[in-house]
DNA sequence: CGGTGAACGTA
DNA sequence: CGTACGTTCACCGA
């Protein structure tokens, strides 16, 4: 069983069930928050339950704060690789049973009746051991919550078992990323704080001041088109976002290009001056379309704040993930995000992270005392013989796999100056062409065949090769995601005494909103949570991490 | 109407 | 120069 004290919390609908001492109750939302708060204050439990999204939203909308938790879904991603985790999954693999016997649910029409019978409406469990394929609707009712949250607490015990029995450090890092997924709820409620009159400005800039008709807004439109168009005679009918008619603009300009990617069309900005106005008008066209009044009035509520679903891993390597631009905001919008009157922001990024990461997950000594240093290129330089420029080119060519460029020498320098550390990548670019799974450091599975499934290894070189670079990459992105959460996890509890609130995770960097006279304070801890975390997540491994922290009041401040 | 690819923003 | 993600647009085929 997981250790220490246990308590499981179910929600569905406007009721909620808690399970703790073998004892239950079951209660509507608004006084379940009271209760999960009194055991909290009194014991601090582990929380388990099936997804945080859906069993702790109501309770941390009431603001309750929450230490530990074990969310099945999460330490299912976990544990088999991949995103797909509903209770019926997560039920179907803890217990051993295939998931294509998974039950489908009943569509409420005629072929129901040929399906397979359900069991007594009281039961939870089918005759073949899977979760009854009605169970998204029978939970509903209160009598059933009960039944549900135990089954979350059998799940977890039995997730918990298998983390134990095949790595020491898997039961750590379900924690951890239990916790993420808690925080993304917490992200959900509190927001990016924005200044609502600043970002209008910088939409402004790029789009024109705000339409108050749909005719206006054609005409703003037209007039950003114009300045494109006009620089070419004759094709003033152009559709700039069709790329066919855009490429033949091009051409009628004398400039022939195989695709009209910014890329391609960078080295022509001097040649046309169609080009640059073109390259100009995306800029401006993303912002309009994507990031502009629509999307400030959807997603900016009247607490200025913008905000998003989170999520607490992806697909494949297990970063985090944000909608709705929390991670995808053009730089040129940063301004806008702001602290609020009587807070400041504490910013801090993970310096160089993906070395660093190399150096714990490959175990090699001689990379890991590069990692001493602020700037670890520069030891790694030394021993190379090289330029930092080159040893830093070679280093992300050897993680990341660049097959051009001119890195060839350096890059057989780090393999005999790092044996280790390269050996391992190569290992895992290899488990990858023959369609392998492979495991972050923390222990996440990480299936390489879940792409190009139907072409099995071996067929297709580009596509072995395609694989194996995803796999190189997963197992140093992913880790790094691990060590990240484990470090935003610890910020979490350390900085929360002082009104801190994490309002923003982006892969290494981390934002914080805090009250003025406590930020500070606050960067410290960020600091100090940063050596706990990565001595947690890495048993002790002597590789260095390193934060540029620092208190701003935008976040477009103090940027490199 | 849903799916796909181009394009581009972030790390 | 790699990987990953989210969003919008135009196009395609049903």
């Amino acid at each position: 069983m997981i250790p220490g004290p246990v308590a499981a919390l179910a929600v569905a609908g406007d009721v909620g069930a808690v399970v703790h001492e073998g004892r239950c109750e079951v209660l509507p939302v608004e006084r379940l928050a009271a209760e999960v708060a009194r055991l909290e204050a009194r014991q601090q439990p582990r929380w388990v339950w099936w997804a945080a999204a859906s069993d702790a939203a109501p309770v941390v909308r009431a603001r309750v704060h929450l230490a530990r938790a074990w969310d099945v879904a999460e330490a299912h991603r976990l544990l088999h690789g991949g995103w797909e985790a509903e209770p019926a999954r997560c039920w179907a693999v803890a217990h051993g049973l295939p998931v294509d016997g998974i039950p489908t649910a009943p569509a409420g029409d005629l072929f129901d009746l040929v399906g397979p019978a359900l069991p007594p409406d009281d039961v939870l469990v089918d005759d073949g051991g899977y979760l009854r394929a009605d169970h998204h609707g029978w939970v509903r009712d209160p009598g059933h919550l009960e039944q549900w949250a135990r089954a979350a607490l059998g799940v977890a015990g039995l997730q918990y078992q298998a983390a134990v029995a095949s790595s020491t450090r898997l039961a750590g890092t379900a924690a951890s990323e239990s916790a993420a997924a808690l925080l993304c709820v917490e992200l959900e409620r509190d927001g990016l704080p924005l200044d609502r009159a600043r970002t209008e400005e910088l939409i402004a800039a790029a789009a024109g001041p705000r339409a108050a008709t749909p005719a206006d807004e054609e005409a703003a439109r037209r007039t950003r088109d114009s300045l494109v168009l006009r620089h070419v005679q004759g094709r003033e009918s152009t559709d700039l976002r069709n790329p066919v008619q855009v490429r033949e603009l091009l051409a009628a300009a004398g400039v022939d290009v195989p695709s009209t990617r910014k890329w391609v069309l960078e080295p022509y900005r001097q040649v046309h001056p169609v080009v640059d106005a073109l390259l100009t008008w995306r800029r401006d066209e993303r912002i309009a379309t994507t990031y502009g009044y629509r999307w400030l009035d959807a997603n900016v509520g009247d607490d200025d704040r913008l905000r998003g679903r989170w999520s607490a891993c992806d697909g494949a390597a297990g970063r985090m993930t944000a909608e709705n631009g929390l991670h995808n905001l053009p730089a040129s919008l940063r301004p806008g995000v702001a602290a609020h009157a009587g807070y400041r922001f504490v910013r801090a990024d993970l310096g160089q992270v993906e070395p660093r990461v190399l150096a714990v997950v490959s175990g090699d000594v001689a990379f890991a005392s590069a990692t001493a240093a602020d700037d670890l290129y520069a030891p790694v330089a030394l021993r190379l013989g090289v330029e930092r420029a080159v040893a830093k080119v070679a280093v992300l060519a050897a993680m990341y796999g660049q097959r051009s460029g001119a890195a060839g020498e350096a890059l057989r320098g780090l393999e005999s100056a790092y044996p280790v550390a390269m050996g391992l990548l190569d290992r895992a670019y290899a488990a990858g062409r023959r369609g392998e799974p492979l495991h972050t450091y923390g222990g996440r599975l990480v299936p390489t065949g879940r792409f190009l499934a139907e072409r099995p290894p071996g067929t297709d070189p580009a596509l072995d090769a395609a694989r194996g670079r995803f796999a190189r990459n997963a197992v140093i992105q992913g880790s790094a995601a691990e060590l990240f959460k484990a470090w935003t996890a610890t910020v979490r509890a350390t900085t929360r005494d002082l009104g801190a609130e994490v309002v923003l995770c982006l892969h290494d960097e981390l934002l914080l909103h805090v009250p003025a006279d406590a930020a500070d304070e606050a960067a410290r801890r960020v600091d100090t949570a940063l050596g706990d975390a990565a001595r947690r997540w890495s048993g002790g491994a002597p590789v260095r991490f390193v934060a540029d922290t620092s208190v701003i009041d935008r976040w477009s401040d103090a940027k490199d």
